[in-house]
RNA sequence: GGGCCCGUGGCUUAGUCAGGAUAUAGCACCGGCCUUCUAAGCCGGUGGUCGAGGGUUCAAAUCCCUCCGGGUCCGCCA
């Protein structure tokens, strides 16, 4: 709604430039809510060329903009063209909100998308950090389905390479903990096999062994592998579930290995490929001063190149292709996108996050230095029970656990997205147990609150939407009308944070109304029409928790 | 050493890509509001030279340069 509005403000201006006579430029428009809907500040642009005073330039503009379809009113102070929303634009908010109902929010987007996200290799369970990408990557997917894309997540599995090699030469000669979840018992052995391996490098040609072994195919290797890396993998996929992710497919690296030969041999077309035994990639022309190893001196593969030829499959399967990835990953991102450049296939859109650490240093799998996931979401989860526990100490046991862990569960989804991915974050016991106001709890409680108002009515007749007239009501109802627009930011610039905030705002707003403004006490004509806000709002919270991976709870 | 990212009130943080009117919110601190739809809520207050210094511009938290502090990458690892 919120874009339809913007698209006529443009259209308006356009035409008021035209009949002044000014030439067409940059309409300069941005939303300052505190003082309009929609401010152009066109009058700037247009004063170097006009030599005249921008406010002077922004009246004469405005004595020729005629305010239609959503435009209500346009009004000058200074330099500032200011916009503002008509009745008609509230009231076809709500129409369509409460028409629309799940759907609303979706952008007309169409095509598929393959996203990639997680991705951690399965030689431990997952930690803190691994979970900012999940969550990030669970969101994207959330909000580009919500969108109108057709998406398919993928989590690209690594199970070949020297890290997996040490967890099984650690699983055979360490006995695994039948006692412990499969991915924190696969890092116990792969712990151990790195020290063991520090302490006698010797130990280190065994393992290599493995990996060479495997590449030429011997299939009793190849079994040990497969089992190692499903049996982590089956304790990585139970946190992610916890978490409400799910994966679509999970590609495994040691697919690619048949399309590597075909890969270098059309590169060698582009003649940047040197053999010294071994075959890398000068990539200098791209601004990477590194060479990329294709091909080992010994003839085995690495990931890079592993990873191109996912690229390229990934790339001829859908429309955009997606990947969330740790900032770590920057230089080898710019190379698979150099590479792929130069075999004309398009480059993936990549979201990187900077890291979690710990307050004592960063966190290590292979050092055994880490907080895992699990034990986050238990602790978490078991606070979230504590605290119920003291506000509804009558509910049944089963209901306080089930809204303890949707709380538990959203407030850690949530403290991972409210932040920008790019800001480096740190761990902290005291703050992932706080449930700080304006967290998750804070979402779900206003969502709560909607619903407890709508239990309590039965399906009223038709409302009048001009009965909503005080500002507690506009100002929710324009919240609502920007989602659609929220939506079409994230899909299309990829920052989940943005969502964060909005369903911070909307509920935010929801509080302020419902403090204000009864519902169940009013009048009937005013009540059917707040009934059919609550609705409204109801409707936009819910689907904008569901693009957050929170569930919207009915009470708590 | 070079590349990339971050640096906003005591703490956490929005805004930076697409420069504009009083810099966003929370925590903490101080003070109000539960015979009225769930107080995990609402309202008010204290607190900021937007890391530092230059520059560009009518206008800089936002763009450019230098420097400082923190993170990260620079493997025939994945």
């Amino acid at each position: 709604m919120f874009l339809m509005f913007r698209s006529q403000v443009e259209a308006a201006l356009g035409d008021a430039l035209r009949t002044c006579g000014y030439p067409p430029t940059d309409l300069a428009l941005e939303v300052k809510s505190d003082y309009a809907d929609l401010t152009s500040l066109v009058g700037f642009k247009l004063a170097p060329f006009l030599k005249r005073e921008p406010a002077h330039i922004a009246q004469t503009i405005v004595e020729h903009v005629h305010p239609q379809g959503f435009i209500g009113r346009v009004e000058v102070i200074g330099p500032y063209i200011n916009f503002f929303v008509g009745e008609a634009y509230l009231h076809e908010t709500l129409r369509v909100v409460l028409e629309q109902n799940y759907r609303y929010g979706h952008t007309g987007a169409s095509g598929t998308v393959i996203l990639e996200h997680t991705s951690a290799n399965p030689n431990g369970p997952l930690h803190i950090g691994h979970i900012r990408n999940s969550v990030i990557g669970d969101t994207l997917r959330r909000s580009l389905q919500h969108a109108g894309y057709d998406v398919e997540t993928q989590y690209y599995v690594n199970n070949m390479g020297r890290q997996i090699a040490l967890v099984v030469w650690g699983m055979m000669h360490h006995e695994l903990d039948e006692r412990k979840k499969s991915d924190h018992a696969t890092a116990d052995v792969y712990v151990q096999a790195n020290a063991d391996v520090e302490l006698q490098p010797t130990k280190l040609l065994e393992v290599r062994h493995l990996m060479r072994s495997f590449e030429r195919g011997d299939e009793d290797i190849a079994r040990l592998f497969e089992d190692a890396v499903q049996f982590c993998i089956c304790g990585i996929t139970d946190t992610l579930k916890e978490l409400g992710i799910t994966h679509d497919v999970f590609v495994w690296e040691s697919e690619f290995l048949d399309d590597i030969d075909g890969l270098i041999d059309e590169l060698k077309r582009y003649e940047i490929i040197e053999n010294d035994g071994s075959i890398h990639i000068d990539l200098s022309s791209f601004g990477i001063t590194n060479n990329l190893v294709m091909r080992r001196s010994d003839g085995t593969s690495v990931y890079a190149t592993r990873d191109i030829a996912y690229h390229v499959w990934k790339a001829g399967r859908c429309h955009r292709m997606i990947d969330v990835l740790g900032a770590d990953h920057k230089l080898n991102a710019l190379q698979v996108g150099a590479v792929l450049d130069l075999l004309a296939v398009k480059p993936p859109e990549i979201v990187f996050f900077e890291f979690i650490s710990l307050p004592e240093g960063s966190m290590s799998t292979r050092r055994g230095h880490f907080v895992s996931a699990d034990e986050v979401l238990v602790r978490v989860v078991e606070k979230a029970y504590e605290e119920f526990d003291k506000r509804r100490p009558k509910l049944s046991e089963a209901e306080k656990r089930s809204i303890a862990k949707a709380v538990g569960i959203g407030a850690t989804r949530y403290d991972l997205l409210r932040v920008s991915a790019d800001k480096p974050m740190v761990f902290d016991w005291t703050e992932a147990l706080d449930f700080e106001r304006q967290g998750a709890p804070f979402l779900q409680y206003a969502h709560a609150r909607a619903r407890n108002i709508l239990i309590k009515t039965s399906m009223e007749g038709d409302y009048d939407p001009a009965l909503l007239s005080d500002d507690y009501e506009r100002k929710l109802i324009k919240i609502c009308a920007a989602f659609p627009a929220v939506i079409d930011e994230v899909t299309l610039n990829l920052r989940v944070n943005v969502l964060a905030t909005y369903a911070r705002e909307l509920s935010e707003a929801f509080n302020q109304f419902y403090r204000y403004m009864p519902v169940l006490s009013a009048e009937p004509s005013v009540r059917r029409a707040r009934v059919a806000l609550v609705r409204c709002v109801r409707t936009v919270l819910r689907n904008a928790l569901s693009c957050l991976g929170i569930e919207p709870v009915e009470s708590m």
